[in-house]
DNA sequence: CGTTTCGCTGCAATCGTTTGCAGTACCGGC
DNA sequence: GCCGGTACTGCAAACGATTGCAGCGAAACG
């Protein structure tokens, strides 16, 4: 309970220093360190220095206002799509002296709450949302507390919270234009839930590069995932394959975990990739490249993303900024070795 | 800088609900709630309910001296090694009502030492360290200023700090056990650095097994790395091939990115694997199931491992606890496909 | 030499809670 | 009727910093 009172305060240099508390703030901050004489200041420095005086945060939170801290939501940092925007924030926040306090929301509903509810209380400066669904009403909430919050990785229809996002639709007509240059004309698209922003618009994105190619989409080619997950891609590229009647020479799948998936079913089935299916994932997460075959994919700049949003949080904290909504970053195709030119 | 002034405090509650703030914050706290009425109670949960009260925990860490916030220091997060741990250690941390600092660090000392002063700063409760290595004098500073410290995944020869870890000895007599079993004789050791704990005791093991084994290691029959990576892994066994003038026929390495390494060069000759050579990870990480050949690697419960030692650090809350130094977790061979009888 | 200005420092309130202590009211027992 | 006890509740001092305001001495100015 009572742990040992071993911190030394503003108070103990201030005795040290001969001076009064206030002027060791004063000394010790640089915004207001020319308001004491140089002399003194360097003494005090000298003096805090020696007794390894250490400032407390929480204490200087209190009256400020300010934590230097911003509260990170991820729906599950094992994905291996986080990592890399994690570190892009981090890095970035470090730079700005201020630290993430990240949680795992698993999509959960309640663990969103708990989690929101948790660094509310702990007087986060802002939010950074990489989670898929953000109940209305909490995103609501803190809209209304005027913590700054921006998403990524998705983005909300209204715009009504600012974004950094792939250009997804941009990014999938770059995965149906490369099957179609190969030569594929019978295209499908294993989708992911349409509930989330990024699967609903990567199916947009689908038909309308299909549209763009002169290419039609039937109902059988596409199938939609519950979840991003192998076994639902899996599941999915089952259906399609047997739906189109061994007519598909090509997949584009909406994320790379879809796409392994896809393989699998392939492998099952003794067919080969892409000498019978060519297969695009999306995301270029970690090590795909060491799959068999090494995957083609679009590749987003997570860690950028990552970066951006971090900038754009460190940013409002300035205050609101006017005619912000989402901003887009170029997604780039990586060409592996699960696309080649259709078979017979 | 001005932060609109919209949050409702204890001392809102208390004017609404005509009490004085001290009673307020006792009714409100579970633990001390039984000193009020009952009836007085309910008001103020109802008053408190209504108005949107939300306790700023940052004020009340000032006052208890604790933040019910543990730091994690991470070597890189985008090292797939480590979200499982991660997750380990946040789920059960929320459990509790804990949440979670992470950084990381790059084992860089001074990312290290900043990061350790701004989480000291913010008073965490206590550190869980993932990194390899620690400044012996940051530890010591931790230690001094009396904040638990458990490390996971490494471990210090003196056992100063607690630690939880898998039993590399024993994990890496399992892997030479298996390979000894298939029938191998000439068996290398691609190593870890040797200035982590963990690069260092797996070779420990490995010429303990083979000893164990009736099995001897010369010189050539180990190649140690400078980092853990693909590229050092690919250096090291491109070396160890060589030298072995090419009687070696398995390889266990120091840990799954080493042996991804050594199926770059096998790749690069076009030597197969298992047919020419047999190679064994260690951590079995995620997607290793999904290489060609699938890894035989040695699985380590990373998620409870990250549970054990947030668990450890809870407990560390009511105080030190006496002759607790490491605790070991049982690991477990995980067979796939890369590894078979030795050729000819 | 008196007055203003300036540079520096001290004072004290404040941030939002928690908590030891004291006070009050009521009840029961003798 | 007095006393002790019990059950609440209020008071006020913390926690460790920041900051507007005021004070003070010395320099500058007229």
């Amino acid at each position: 309970m009572e742990r040992v009172r071993t911190a030394v305060t503003i108070r103990d240099v201030a005795r040290e220093a001969q001076v009064h508390p206030g002027t060791v703030s004063r000394a010790l901050n640089e915004q207001t360190r020319t308001l004491v004489n140089p002399e003194t200041a360097e003494r005090v420095l000298q003096v805090a220095e020696r007794l390894g005086y250490r400032p407390n945060r929480i204490a200087r939170g209190l009256k400020t206002n300010r934590t230097y801290t911003i509260g990170v939501l991820i729906p599950d940092i094992t994905n291996p799509l986080f990592p890399p925007i994690l570190r892009g924030i981090e890095d970035r926040l470090l730079d700005e002296g201020y630290t993430a306090l990240v949680v795992n929301t698993d999509n959960d509903p309640v663990r969103e709450r708990t989690h929101v509810e948790a660094m509310r209380a702990r007087q986060v400066d802002g939010f950074i949302s990489a989670t898929a669904r953000l109940d209305r009403e909490l995103l609501d909430e803190v809209g209304a507390a005027d913590v700054p919050l921006v998403l990524v990785n998705r983005s909300l229809e209204d715009g009504s919270v600012p974004a950094v996002t792939v250009d997804d639709r941009q990014a999938i007509k770059l995965a149906v234009d490369h099957v179609v240059g190969l030569g594929h004309s019978r295209i499908g698209h294993v989708a992911g839930p349409q509930n989330l922003s990024t699967g609903h618009r990567r199916y947009q994105g689908f038909k309308e590069a299909m549209a763009a190619a002169g290419l039609p989409v039937s109902e059988d080619s596409v199938r939609f995932c519950r979840t991003f997950t192998e076994e639902e891609g899996a599941r999915a590229c089952a259906e399609l394959l047997d739906a189109s009647g061994g007519e598909l020479t090509a997949i584009v799948a909406g994320n790379d975990l879809l796409a392994i998936g896809c393989y699998d079913v392939l492998e099952e089935r003794g067919l080969s990739c892409p000498g019978y299916l060519s297969i695009v994932g999306y995301n270029d997460m970690p090590f795909v490249d060491r799959l068999r075959p090494p995957l083609t994919t679009v590749h987003v700049p997570q860690r950028e993303i990552g970066a951006v949003a971090a900038d754009l949080v460190l940013q409002l904290q300035g205050g609101p900024i006017e005619g912000l909504d989402e901003i887009l970053l170029d997604p780039e195709l990586v060409v592996r070795e699960s696309t080649g030119p259709p078979r017979g």
